[in-house]
DNA sequence: TACAGTCGGGG
DNA sequence: GTGTACGACTGTA
């Protein structure tokens, strides 16, 4: 029998290998199976790979054992290898255990990699790939072939039913009374409080629409878990899962360190034969949802309930381990070569990392922004950077890096460049599509969520060169990157200044150009002609102001700015508005602020409407017009309760929450409101809320006049520092008090105007 | 004032 | 499955 359809899942099925589910063009959703032995690898000298044979020989013999020569990507060449084939995927621990214990000194390839990736390598499918099967009448796949590529522009969209499901309030805030079940037009709401006709009922649905995708909010750390427990107590047969054979994966909550910070993940929940995504618990659901998911299963190859899951790392380094496979060079098991222990993982290590500039503080017009586009990816491909690649002696034909004592091979494509080309193909290919499109057609959402998915890949890979466990990691090639990255800028910046223009601050992958010649292709094709990597123009900013250093007044902070650009859109990088910690109201009214300068060519004419706007603000937060929830503040907890030495809020926070039974782990996020007298903060998720009178208004003042400073002041001329009271002095003329909105209209005509109040330390 | 603790950055 | 930068800022002691 011939189907054709859409490659739906892959996972192992312990009987027959792999269970294969394709979503047919007959609309049937059919469990395959497939035969898929996997083949591991050994290489070592002659002598131990002999031992190897003779071992395996005896102790598995169930695995064919072949001599033959796979590519070690770190020696350069082709190495002598024991391939051992075992039948089926699951047997390959049971195999590889004993013999990595009997021979610890060998280097393993090909040995810890997801079966989706095998498969994908081997099969040429690819996860939501149209494919034509070939399968009898057992079920059986005999041969399979994709119909299209992960890179084709246009495709047919996979025609997928979807429930969601979503309990009327967090059930960390408090206890949800309702499930709101959505399958197709139609909506239901199941009453928690009666379980077992909860239980029936949702039966009923899942039965009725079998849903391919189960999009449940809190579905991982609430709401599955839970239905599993309440279904068993009840005795209801839930059919979560499609395949009556497979089992739920259930993973347990982790927290570690990426990247310098703490991340916290809760628990999962994986189905059989059908997805569950909870958005809560997917990475970057909120930049690019369903559709950035199915993008990064189309070109990871990670089925799409991990997809949804993985942070970007793990899907840059499964792209890598595709391209190995693909090339048939070995996918080292530990990392092979030595190196140096390392700390700068960060894209903007400032130390040998990226350049970055002391940009002039204060209030810019007519500034130019200048990013190079996806600028280290774009080294990579252009300079053919890998870790096979950099080498720390000359070699002949071989290019030196910039500034460093290293060496580039330039004769055959590295792993890490042929890995990333498609991705970078891919997304500068969307975003020329973008360009045509208008904004709110949805074409254009689907295909911006797509090249945002991309955009996190590529940003994540240059980490990965450089991370210690990274499989294809290399900390020489990583400075190469940077050094490239610092020579592109300081190009880019001497091609500027022969057109005449001022560069005022640059920033890694960025520069700031005051007064810049109009004619910025021509600019832009000369840089790309003389570093090799393509410039874009982000736009043109009306005006832009560049922050202090708030500990250090006369320094600016490299990374503090905002702008308005000639369209009028805002820009903010650093400030109160961009950070997750400050509350909703206090980054409202920075915004506020800031988009009323952004009306007017000079921003200080608008202060009279933004001191109006700042004082109704205030006033709504006197009156206790402000609703709880945008005066949350929201803090990660840094480590375990034990370890905190100071009482800060979140730790205070914290030991509320742990009086009141609930337990937080490190890195989850702790919501509190500012209340008087001690302990000075109410934890959200405490069974009550804070009587409106003791929260601490005043404390909130202070950060909203706070916020509104980091803005204001520099259209004013004055420091952060003198902000409130140059507020009270100038912009309110009447005791806070008092303040009523009726007293308004009157008071913004008493406003003083600010032009040429700058002292001669602020370029305004 | 020193120290402890958390945040951004990429588009 | 793995994982702990750096500088800037805020708050505590």
């Amino acid at each position: 029998m011939l189907l054709t359809g859409w490659l739906f899942d892959v996972y192992e099925d312990p009987l027959d290998g792999l269970a294969v589910w394709l979503l047919g063009d007959d609309g049937r959703r059919r469990r395959l199976r497939q035969a898929f032995p996997v083949t591991f690898y050994a290489s070592g000298p002659e002598a131990r790979l002999k031992a190897v044979e003779g071992f395996l020989a005896k102790r598995s013999p169930a695995a064919q054992v072949e001599r033959t020569e796979r590519c070690d990507v770190f020696a350069g060449r082709d190495v002598p290898v024991v391939a051992v084939k075992v039948p089926r995927p699951a047997d390959v621990p049971g195999v590889f255990r004993p013999l990595e214990r009997a021979f610890p000194d060998l280097s393993y390839g090909d040995v810890d990699l997801q079966l989706s990736i095998r498969y994908a390598a081997a099969s040429g499918l690819f996860p939501l790939a149209r494919c034509r099967m070939e399968v009898d009448a057992g079920g059986r796949v005999l041969a399979a072939e994709a119909l299209d590529s992960p890179w084709d522009m246009d495709r047919p969209p996979m025609p997928l039913r979807i429930c969601s499901l979503e309990p009327d309030v967090d059930p960390a805030h408090a206890d949800p009374r309702w499930l709101v079940v959505r399958c197709g037009e139609q909506e239901h709401r199941l009453a928690l409080n009666a379980p077992r006709a909860m239980l029936v009922n949702l039966r009923a649905l899942l039965l009725r629409h079998d849903p391919d995708l189960l999009l449940a909010a809190r579905g991982d750390t609430w709401l599955l878990p839970w239905l599993i427990d309440l279904a068993d107590q009840w005795g209801v047969d839930l059919p979560l899962n499609r395949d009556h054979h497979g089992k739920i994966g259930r993973r347990k909550e982790r927290w570690y360190f990426s990247y310098g910070q703490l991340v916290y993940r809760g628990e999962q929940v994986l189905l059989a034969g059908r997805w569950h995504i909870d958005r809560h618990n997917a990475m970057l659901w909120d930049d690019y949802d369903l559709e950035g998911v199915l993008e990064l299963a189309r070109v990871t190859c990670l089925p799409v309930q991990t997809s949804a899951r993985v942070s970007p790392g793990t899907g840059i380094s499964s792209v890598q381990m595709l391209t190995a496979l693909r090339l048939g060079v070995l996918v080292p098991w530990q990392k092979q070569q030595a190196e140096e222990p390392h700390s700068a993982l960060d894209l903007f290590a400032a130390d040998q990392g990226g350049l970055v500039y002391q940009p002039k503080i204060g209030l810019h017009r007519n500034v130019s922004g200048l990013d190079f586009v996806s600028m280290y990816p774009a080294i990579m491909v252009n300079y053919n950077i890998s870790p096979e690649t950099v080498s720390a002696t000359p070699r002949p034909g071989a290019e030196r890096v910039p500034e460093l004592n290293l060496w580039i091979d330039r004769s055959r494509p590295g792993l890490v460049p042929q890995a990333l080309l498609p991705l970078l193909n891919r997304r500068v290919a969307l975003k020329e599509r973008l360009a045509g499109l208008p904004h709110d057609s949805p074409e254009y959402q689907l295909n911006k969520k797509r090249a945002s998915a991309l955009k996190w890949l590529l940003v994540t890979c240059f980490g990965y060169l450089g991370y210690r466990n990274a499989r294809f990691g290399r900390i020489e090639a990583h400075q190469a990157v940077t050094a490239y990255g610092r020579e592109a800028l300081l190009c880019a910046k001497e091609v500027v200044e022969e057109h005449g223009g001022e560069v005022i601050q640059m920033y890694v992958d960025g520069l700031w150009v005051k007064d810049c010649p109009a004619d910025y292709p021509s600019l832009l094709d000369e840089i790309l002609a003389r570093s090799g990597l393509p410039v874009g123009l982000d736009g043109v900013y009306r005006w832009v102001a560049f922050l202090p250093s708030r500990v250090h007044p006369r320094r600016a902070a490299a990374n503090r700015y905002f702008g308005v650009f000639q369209d009028g859109e805002v820009k903010v990088r650093g400030i109160e508005a961009r950070r997750r910690d400050t509350a909703p109201f206090i980054s409202a009214t920075q915004l506020a602020v800031l988009k009323i300068l952004a009306r007017h060519a000079d921003p200080q004419d608008g202060l009279p409407e933004a001191w109006q706007a700042l004082r109704q603000r205030l006033d709504l937060l006197r009156r206790g017009r402000v609703k709880l929830e945008d005066l949350l503040l929201a803090q990660k907890m840094g480590r375990d309760m034990e370890e905190y030495k100071a009482r800060s809020p979140v730790a205070r926070a914290v030991a509320q929450l742990q009086a009141a039974g609930k337990t937080l782990k490190p890195g989850q996020r702790v919501r509190y409101l500012l209340t008087l007298g001690h302990p000075g903060v109410w934890a959200w998720d405490l069974p009550s809320h804070p009587p409106l009178a003791s929260l601490d208004i005043a404390r909130y003042e202070e950060l909203v006049l706070r916020a509104a400073g980091t803005v204001l002041a520099p259209v004013c001329g004055i420091l952060e520092s003198q902000f409130p009271a140059y507020f009270r002095q100038h912009a309110s003329p009447h005791e806070f008090d008092r303040y009523t909105s009726q007293a308004l209209p009157g008071a913004a005509k008493a406003l003083p105007r600010a032009r040429g109040r700058a002292p001669a330390s602020l370029p305004v």
